[in-house]
DNA sequence: AGTTACATGTAAGACGTTACATGATTCA
DNA sequence: TGAATCATGTAACGTCTTACATGTAACT
């Protein structure tokens, strides 16, 4: 295991680079354009995030000179690299993660493709519709505590519809995985 | 109009205090307890930030000593410090700050109580519910494309349900408002 | 007497935002 | 020739996180 923290962002490269070998500047239009868990699309955050990892040694870049003679670091993602994307895909879903960081869990859902054992999946969904279901409770117990003021009410109510959207979402998927892996055996 | 950055947290603390003065430590306890858009309950991030509104002329500092002679700072808001708040409560509601921080635009509203003026309320939800509708288009444009992995797609049809929430949620909300207002007339 | 809760703060470090800088290449 | 795009970076700045430090008061 490699020492060293890998911010947000860096595991989000990290799950990119993983699928695909890319240079910096590919990133920042990749994540100009794509309508994902909103990242900086500014390079400023992306070609340090990108050195960082390189200095952790999850990460090489090579200088590969295009036909044109412009200058492009590819980076591609080392066995260290793998191993801690997986780390981090692997990590149980915890409440504090589900409400501190919205979107970050999905986002390791992400980058679950094909290269991601079966069963680390299915934890994942299962643990993450027990988790969204514990939260809404809680909002809802708040709600019939009939504490706090009204819009403030009114804005947990959001945070519970969001949440009860989140244990549908689960369940759905975990059905429509079911599902195709039926289709896949017969 | 005072110059100067506040942080969402500043603002939020605006917010709050604006409502009724505190202790920075009863801040700190409110952060801890409330299952609001999770903020950092950590001293470390309320009393600098507490120290920049002073600093900015947003809120005063007064010390209090309790019955028992410990000490207390507490913090109220100025005019000024009043101002300001008003004026991040007015703001347009933009597709950008929708979907950059999720949970920025909840915590608006729920400072909107009895001192703002109506119409500014209803102003924001309205243009919530519209900018959310297109948010939610875009990302349903975007499954109907067919592009992304297929976790990827899982992913946005999660931000697809949660906004689809979202606009729920707004036209509840008003609709229930608008109830109220009946009531009150009659 | 020792632990918990109250209450305020500082210091180090990491990260992201914004803005700027540089230079090559392609296209009008 | 000039503008837009490609492509990589740096510097300043503010903010949050984590961890630590300090001291009082209440409870057991």
């Amino acid at each position: 295991m490699v020492a060293g923290r890998v911010s947000r962002l860096g595991l989000v490269l990290l799950g990119l680079l993983d699928r695909e070998a890319r240079a910096g500047y590919d990133l920042v239009k990749l994540f100009a354009e794509t309508p994902m868990g909103h990242f900086s699309d500014s390079p400023g955050a992306i070609y340090p995030a990108l050195k960082r990892l390189e200095a952790l040694g999850l990460v090489t870049g090579a200088d590969h000179d295009t036909d044109a003679g412009r200058r492009r670091r590819v980076y591609r993602v080392t066995d260290a690299g793998r191993e801690r994307l997986l780390a981090w895909l692997r990590q149980p879903v915890t409440r504090a993660e589900m409400q501190r960081r919205e979107g970050e869990l999905a986002l390791r859902f992400t980058f679950m493709d094909s290269r991601v054992p079966t069963e680390i999946v299915d934890a994942f969904l299962r643990s993450y519709e027990t988790t969204a279901i514990e939260v809404a409770d809680d909002l809802a117990a708040y709600l019939d505590a009939g504490r706090g003021t009204e819009h403030g009410r009114f804005t947990v109510d959001l945070g519970l519809r969001n949440y009860r959207a989140h244990v549908a979402w689960a369940r759905d998927v975990r059905r429509e995985r079911a599902w195709t892996l039926v289709r896949q055996e017969a």
